[in-house]
RNA sequence: GGCGGCGUAGCUCAGUUGGUCAGAGCACACGGCUCAUAAUCGUGUUGUCGUCGGUUCGAGUCCGACCGCCGCUACCA
């Protein structure tokens, strides 16, 4: 059986939610939804990223224990993805203990393997930051950035993980693995990157305690980021379950933005090279959403605020997970505005699917009696539709979900135009009626399908209203999308709109 | 500064290895229809494919320069 794992970012719990992270959590959950429509053991990891200063430092101010500050963070992005719909397997959290045990094995082979060596680290040092900064970030070279005052130079014992010998392990990598990271503008970017030299990196810190303990050297704990990339790691048995890992780690795709490209095209897989796990993972790299131009931020003004709670208020589940998939191709950035969201709503969901659905039933109301008959086997819509659900598996399978989309409301158009041409509320019932009407039935039977790894609800109350049993994403691919899957002789609600029009 | 990315119709974007590549959707205009959520269907307008050169029989598509925007340069998707 094929498998496919995905991951999201875990997401640092100093911020809570916001679009941006909804846009990657979303595009992960269409691919695990579409996966499994293809009846591929999926696996869908999501979860929080929760040790590090900052958690301590903000658990200090909120008098708190750095624990119950990332319990209470990590709840919101769970209570986020439940208001999203967000289907995942696993919610990992790095405060875990499987996660400690990963982490410690992970790294312990790395530094069995000599590439882990203590060094010393002398840097200009901010006390009331308790951290170092790089020469560039000081104020007139002597002030720390944030408090303006002088900064001192201090020294600490710091394991370094050796990067600078995987410069060309890594190239070799990237020219033997042409999909290593997508999209190209991406992947050029991490190969110029590692072109431009690779230094070793400081992977311990002894001036805090909230993180992972160095097995090997007491007082040292892992610093913050190479502790969660190994999240993915664990979330499928390293370290604790060896076959399960064996049999979902060929099969990982990571989806990341644009910020974390280093971490995850550079550190990560020379970590896994010198622990000797291979393959390394697919990386899907994407943009930002960009609000007005700006990137979005919880402290901006309130446009780029926004929340997806705010958002699903106004719009609903199904029109912004749609909207994030559909309007903003997975590479580039994108513009995210109210505007562009409503225009969706109306033109694709209300104007297209809805009313498709709205004005099918109404005239199987009156010209079948409320029962929708079977679509006919020479339709034209039969070749659209095999030519549709090619396209739609071709774009999941390249990780374009707005290609996916885009193909999907393609035989929506034809099958609006189909009717348009046969106009069956004119003619006298009959056989020729049936078809037309049942061909447009066995269209929002295919799209009901196609379109629920974007769409969680609405394509579940279409596959009720024309009386079809069970749910959509049941349904298994290819043979579900196969033209005459509509039975006929089954009841067709109308029903009140399922995406009103919008102002 | 270094490295990298981007610049195609009003908007969001497609455009493999150079030769129907000047496109799609939205928006807009006109016409049709009235089953449908003032929805739908048809037709159509707009672009010197950032600028200037070069290679070529032929270039958004390759090369160079330039202009503009942006990212990264050690911890916010």
């Amino acid at each position: 059986m094929a498998r496919f794992y995905v991951t999201t970012p875990i997401y640092y719990v100093n911020d809570v939610p916001h679009v941006g992270s909804a846009y990657t959590t979303v595009n992960a959950d269409g691919l695990a939804r579409w996966h499994r429509l293809l009846g591929d053991d999926t696996f869908f990891l999501t979860g929080t990223d929760e040790h590090g200063l900052k958690i301590q430092r903000a658990a200090d101010e909120n008098g708190l224990t750095p624990q119950e500050q990332a319990d209470q963070t990590s709840e919101r992005f769970k209570e986020a993805w439940k208001l999203l719909d967000i289907s995942y397997d696993d919610f990992i959290r790095t405060t875990e203990p499987r996660h400690r045990v990963a982490v410690q094995q992970l790294l312990q082979e790395i530094y069995d393997n000599g590439d882990i060596e203590l060094e010393t680290y002398e840097g200009p040092y901010c006390v009331s930051c308790e951290g170092y900064y790089a020469e560039s970030d000081l104020i007139d070279g002597v002030l720390c950035p944030i408090h303006l005052r002088p900064v001192e130079t201090l020294s600490e014992e710091n394991y370094f993980f050796k990067l600078s010998r995987y410069e060309q392990p890594l190239l070799d990598w990237y020219a033997a693995h042409p999909d290593f990271v997508q999209p190209d503008s991406k992947r050029n970017e991490a190969i110029g990157l590692i072109k431009g030299g690779l230094r070793d990196i400081s992977i311990t810190r002894t001036s805090l305690d909230w993180g992972v303990p160095v097995p090997w050297a007491d007082g040292h704990v892992f610093y913050v980021w190479y502790d969660a990339l190994i999240n993915y790691a664990t979330a499928v048995g390293y370290g604790s379950e060896p076959e399960r890992f064996e049999q979902w780690w060929p099969h990982v795709h990571h989806l990341i933005g644009k910020d974390i490209l280093r971490f995850h095209c550079v550190y990560w897989p020379a970590m896994l090279l010198s622990a000797g796990i291979e393959p390394l993972p697919h990386i899907n790299v994407h943009g930002f959403l960009l609000v007005g131009g700006e990137k979005i931020s919880k402290s901006g003004q309130k446009l780029t605020a926004i929340t997806p709670a705010e958002l699903v208020d106004e719009f609903g589940v199904d029109p912004l997970r749609y909207h994030l998939l559909r309007h903003t191709p997975l590479g580039a950035d994108g513009e995210f505005s109210f505007e562009a969201i409503t225009e969706r709503y109306n033109a694709d969901l209300a104007n297209n699917l809805g009313n498709l659905l709205s004005r099918v039933a109404t005239v199987v109301g009156s010209k079948c009696d409320g029962v929708g008959p079977a679509p006919s086997p020479a339709s034209p819509l039969a070749a659209v539709a095999a030519e549709v659900y090619g396209a739609v598996a071709a774009a999941w399978d390249a990780i374009s979900p707005s290609d996916a989309l885009d193909a999907t409301w393609r035989l929506i158009r034809e099958t609006n135009a189909a009717l348009e041409a046969a106009e069956p509320w004119k003619a006298d019932p009959g056989p020729e009626v049936d078809a037309v009407l049942g061909d447009a039935l066995e269209v929002l039977r295919i799209v009901s399908i196609l379109a629920s790894p974007a769409l969680p609800t609405a394509p579940a109350e279409v596959w009720r209203r024309i009386g079809l049993p069970g749910r959509p994403a049941e349904q298994r691919l290819p043979h579900a999308a196969e033209w005459g899957g509509y039975p006929g002789r089954l009841p067709v609600e109308k029903g009140p709109p399922l995406f009103p029009r919008k102002k």
